[in-house]
DNA sequence: GCGTCGATGGCA
DNA sequence: GCCATCGACGCG
């Protein structure tokens, strides 16, 4: 489990991600956020995390886009300039964490779906829901903007993952779009959610 | 190792 | 009544 300092993306040269990065379609903002990472600032504490597995809601017309039933209290988020946290609750227990991407009005957005833990730390992020509990993201983090200081994305200045790609998790009411290939994920990653590409570690 | 199921609350 | 989930449980 130990790894060279060397090789640790965080510790080399990064940027923060700017709204230019988000304001295009979610399909393609899925598939370059694996790699990315995450920082949640939290008080005094600071949380650092690469994602390595994300979802794309594409629009109105996406039958497993929330903004699918059209704009509401919730979903209003989404109809907004990208580069905005989206969050709410579901199942009645766990916040999701996605990320308002496209134009004004063209209601887009990517679910972070796992990460994995930086900074030596120990955390199970193997999963949308594990992933905001470890990370403290909640409700209360909802229409934060990611170009500020709290919650934002960084470039990671390491070599492209080997990425795949499936349908997504959990939308099988979707009709017609429960089988498009709007899931990516790191396919060297064991981080990834339902056991991924890897097999059961001894 | 894998399928099934209950928890739990906001939303339309 | 739905869920963009998780973990516990039972199987054999």
């Amino acid at each position: 489990m130990l790894s060279s300092l060397k090789e640790d993306p965080i510790k080399r040269r990064v940027r923060k991600l700017g709204r230019s990065f988000y304001r295009r379609p979610a399909e393609n903002l899925a598939r370059d956020l694996i790699g990315k990472v995450l920082v949640h600032r939290l008080g005094q504490t600071v949380m650092r995390v690469r994602i390595v597995e994300t979802e794309a809601y594409v629009g109105e017309h996406d039958l497993a886009c929330h903004a699918s039933k059209g704009r509401t209290g919730r979903t209003e988020i989404m109809f907004g300039p990208a580069g905005f946290a989206y969050v709410y609750l579901i199942y009645g227990m766990h916040d999701m964490l996605n990320i308002v991407s496209g134009a004004v009005d063209d209601a887009e957005a990517v679910l972070i779906r796992a990460a994995e833990p930086l900074d030596g730390l120990r955390l199970d992020l193997s999963g949308p829901g594990k992933l905001t509990r470890a990370l403290g993201i909640t409700r209360a983090d909802n229409g934060v903007d990611l170009t500020g200081a709290s919650l934002f994305l960084m470039d990671d200045n390491a070599p492209r993952p080997r990425i795949l790609r499936t349908p997504r998790i959990g939308v099988d009411y979707a009709g017609e779009w429960k089988d498009k290939l709007l899931r990516f994920y790191d396919a060297d990653s064991r981080a990834v959610s339902k056991g991924g590409s890897f097999p059961a570690t001894s």
